[in-house]
DNA sequence: ATTATTGTACCGCCTGGTCAGTATAGTTGT
DNA sequence: ACAACTATACTGACCAGGCGGTACAATAAT
């Protein structure tokens, strides 16, 4: 009852969080400017989130929840050997053509802010590289399948000599094919 | 007088820089906290570095100069097929052996302050790209081996499930064999 | 009326950056 | 030889602006 009320404001205020770190850099996520992109004031968005650093675990949650989902829900559609793997690897090269990677921003915001509100990123990194690693297929496979999706994000992250779609398309393939030809 | 190790000022201030970003993060990188390390004033930081950014701007470009020119180094002794992606692979799992990821530490600090501080790191990294794509293997496997890297940065710079020793040694072996299986 | 939410005004701290001045070593003029 | 001057390296005190956070009044919801 309560949560449904609260949840409108919040969620405008996550999002403009999420707004400002990607088009205006880490630096710019002031409280106030969050707060006047919310079209609130500051003192509201202080009532929402009493600190900086709950409004950024908050950012963090979110996303890493949906992330899990989305994995979850692409794994029952999958299933057999290398399953998992390919999930992952699906899922994370969806994630990447829909809009900016908000992912590895709200990993930013949290490092720069307070490398402690990176612990539940850190809780679903270790749960995914198990899975990677015990999915039935040689698991030096499906960890560098996690690791080249990793690196895309972080070349995109960073600005870093991106890969363009049509290499892109050729990666997706070829690390699909690499996963069923290391079926057992 | 007998040679006293007396390094220049510069690059005891471009040393404590680093040690602050490495182990306190980012934001206890303030120039007085700089000075401090350093043995020296904030003015003489100032001297040195007349703005904060001149001080990022030389960490990374002392740094890819010096990936860079290991990268080349390695090449020499590789040539032939693959040679490229074959040095990027060594002198990436090179790196990591040896202390920490400054590189990385360098990157963050430079997108934390201003993202064009990157642009030195973008235009090695696009040369790279370039040469992995055209090392005379297949240019996608040349491209998995350098974003499989990359993730193994991003997931120690954030540290994310890491990756432990023994997997990481089977990763080296893996692609390695994955760019010989690649030459035509 | 009571509670939940939001606005306004403000505070104290930290940080990048400035500035006037000092110390020292070398150079020049006489 | 000696004073005057210059260049380099550095100090320490200071400031203006921005930021997270607080206090409390005002309004909306139940």
């Amino acid at each position: 009852m309560i949560t449904t009320q609260n949840k409108p404001t919040k969620e405008k205020i996550i999002e403009a969080a999420y707004y400002l770190v990607r088009s205006k850099g880490i630096t710019k996520m002031t409280m106030e400017a969050v707060a006047d992109k919310a079209g609130i004031s500051k003192g509201a968005v202080f009532y929402h989130f009493s600190t900086k650093e709950l409004l950024i675990e908050a950012m963090v949650k979110q996303l890493f929840n949906n992330f899990d989902s989305q994995l979850n829900q692409e794994y029952e559609n999958e299933g057999k050997l290398g399953g998992r793997t390919q999930s992952y690897l699906k899922t994370t090269f969806l994630m990447h053509d829909q809009e900016e990677n908000e992912l590895s921003v709200a990993l930013l915001a949290a490092l720069v802010n307070n490398p402690d509100l990176l612990k539940p990123a850190k809780e679903y990194y270790e749960i995914w590289q198990n899975q990677l690693e015990n999915d039935q297929i040689n698991p030096v496979i499906a960890t560098i399948v996690r690791l080249t999706t990793d690196g895309l994000w972080f070349s995109e992250l960073f600005g870093l000599a991106p890969i363009d779609k049509t290499l892109r398309d050729q990666l997706y393939e070829t690390l699909s094919e690499l996963i069923n030809s290391a079926k057992k």
